[in-house]
DNA sequence: ACTGTATATGTCGACTGTCTACTTATGAAT
DNA sequence: ATTCATAAGTAGACAGTCGACATATACAGT
């Protein structure tokens, strides 16, 4: 499954994600993978520039590491993420139970 | 709630929307307000390049007709819409799964 | 030494679809 | 006359996704 079917709720992942503790892209475009059951396949393409745009609106805090060799950039739920994400999941809330409605067969 | 959060399953709510039977873009746009408890308020701008995307994959066939004196396009759902209207119900429950899944808290 | 795979981040341009605002038009009510 | 509801549509701006590509390191196998 794309981020194009996901779209609008790709932040509302990321943060999810970030939830339980800091990790870097790749680490969360696996860590989506495994929770999804492998039905979340996320392009770098799609992931990364998300990662900066929740930066830049600070909800979520990067930083660069090395780790065996190789740079990483770790990113952290910030306070403001973390009320983000809350909000997310309101209206996740009121996004399935609005169109659940209309797709479930109660005519 | 904007199309836009609604992006990528705006085809599924027009399709759910004709099961029942004909009706005008207009028309789909109230019975969508309506079946959502006024959750799901689509854009005419949205809405009617839509249906003519669903008219040109022949999900849907249009025809115009005259009601009160004003033009109307009465769009119906053609068989292989309603495979993709099938479809999408699937699409739906995975995508609501692997999402619900990884926003639910469980850890 | 070389090749391939996994790890890790990122950009670019094409593409798709939404949104606001606008246009056109009729009928009914004020 | 004017305004509101009905009805359909378009144009241009805008945002976000995606495939492909570029870059770089570590490690396993041959």
């Amino acid at each position: 499954m794309k981020a194009d079917i996901v779209r609008g709720h790709l932040d509302a992942l990321l943060l999810a994600t970030l939830e339980d503790g800091p990790l870097h892209g790749y680490a969360i475009i696996e860590s989506l993978q495994a929770r999804s059951g492998g039905i979340l396949d996320l392009p770098t393409g799609s992931v990364y520039p998300a990662l900066r745009r929740l930066e830049r609106a600070r909800y979520v805090s990067g930083k660069w590491s090395i780790v065996g060799g190789r740079r990483r950039r770790t990113y952290q739920l910030t306070r403001a993420g973390r009320q983000a994400l809350a909000r997310e999941r309101i209206d996740w809330t009121r996004f399935t139970t609005a169109i659940g409605g209309v797709l479930g067969s109660e005519a």
